[in-house]
DNA sequence: CGACCATTTGATATGGATCAAGCGATGTGG
DNA sequence: CCACATCGCTTGATCCATATCAAATGGTCG
């Protein structure tokens, strides 16, 4: 079996990678990954794609946590997102990527084409809505993002541990799947900051902090309310 | 002529109005919204939307321009965007808007349903493709504008202004369509500070400012400095 | 145990917010 | 035509939230 899949990561899984399968009718097009994607395994802060790089594919986190980042000239870090089982990333504007991406932890994605997908627009109009609604729901993430980096540090926090919570499925309880340093850079804040204020919710009894990056909502109320 | 167009304004202009024209191919895709959308006008601060309205339209500005902007609970105010004429607006990922509109000056604009665009994503591949383009040119702009918002105030005015200068037409000089007001809450900072900062970036040449509304760029390599 | 890394905590500095006043242009009514 | 109100913008003085610098604590793995 030869794949002819450029990208860095490990091949694995059964991948009956197709790209190019055009005769394909995705149903639920949910498994469309796991039925033309090839699967790839990714270790700790392992790069998936770097900044610059032709955005040449799609991807869907099966199991573990991806981020995009980009590093300004100064050493400064943003992260784009963070990226759970079930999302797909590597969606770009122009032909390549803005932001580089890497596994938090040990991650498998599924990559796909993008050609291949973009390709179906025409002709197959469940793709194109698709694509479309993975775009305008990446907007929507991002705006609510524009909301958070505007307001003091309590509520970007408090923002983000609501849209951490509602990501994951557990209800009143989050495992951080990022270090803080992350979360820092995700909101725009230092590291320091992002840690006194946990301690300071948690002194305020809206969250209770076990070990570090398991984090017990106990007053969304409270938390909800910061995040006006 | 009756145009069942429950949006405000004022409708004008040589408006063909034929909202579900289904048979209509268009050609050259930049020009549908002349040919298939109804003309309004909106005078100074008039509102175009308001947020949680259902987003039953998209808007071209033909002239003037148009912010989105959201009022957060505790009186703040963030914008969303500013469009100027050939900008599209409107776009949503729900089905309401999460944003209003207001026009920041006599400002005409041009309008489709939403659903007439969005019907013809399937047989339509070039509609598809458009709406597509319209969605991901706005994610772009709003992950610039993330990152804008980690940076400092000097930062952030210099990119604010180099995104206008590249989008006006003239090189090195700018007219702002908008207040200082707008643009703090545009770049989260406080008029004061928007003011100061565009003072500092006079004395150190940088910019010129003849009347406050025209801004000169004199030394575009510090601002580009600045903006990282 | 000891090295290493992530996190927290403390002390101080600072950029931008806030509060307050002044300035300049535009418009209105006497 | 001028006095005066209004609005948008700038400037000044002070305060505070967050950054910065530094050190202590805790958790993990060899």
């Amino acid at each position: 079996m030869t794949i002819h899949v450029n990208v860095r990561g490990t091949v694995g899984g059964n991948s009956r990678a197709r790209f190019a399968a055009t005769e394909f009718k995705p149903k639920p097009i949910a498994g469309l990954f796991d039925m033309m994607g090839a699967a790839l395994s990714f270790g700790r802060n392992q790069e998936v794609y770097g900044e610059g790089e032709p955005a040449e594919y799609l991807y869907m986190v099966k199991s573990g946590c991806i981020r995009t980042s980009k590093s300004l000239n100064d050493g400064r870090r943003q992260i784009g997102a963070f990226y759970l089982p079930g999302d797909v990333f590597g969606l770009e504007a122009g032909e390549e990527h803005s932001f580089s991406a890497e596994a938090l932890s040990a991650t498998t994605v599924r990559v796909v084409r993008r050609a291949a997908l973009t390709s179906r627009i025409s002709g197959d109009a469940a793709m194109a809505s698709y694509l479309l609604k993975l775009t305008t729901d990446e907007l929507q993430r991002t705006q609510d993002r524009v909301l958070l980096l505007i307001k003091s540090a309590q509520e970007r926090i408090a923002g983000f541990l609501l849209e951490m919570a509602k990501r994951s499925h557990a209800v009143n309880e989050i495992e951080l799947p990022m270090c803080r340093q992350d979360v820092a850079d995700y909101l725009g804040l230092t590291i320091e900051t992002v840690s006194r204020t946990l301690t300071q919710l948690e002194n305020s009894c809206a969250i209770e902090l076990p070990p570090s990056r398991r984090i017990v909502l106990r007053n969304r109320p409270a938390l909800a309310r910061l995040n006006s």
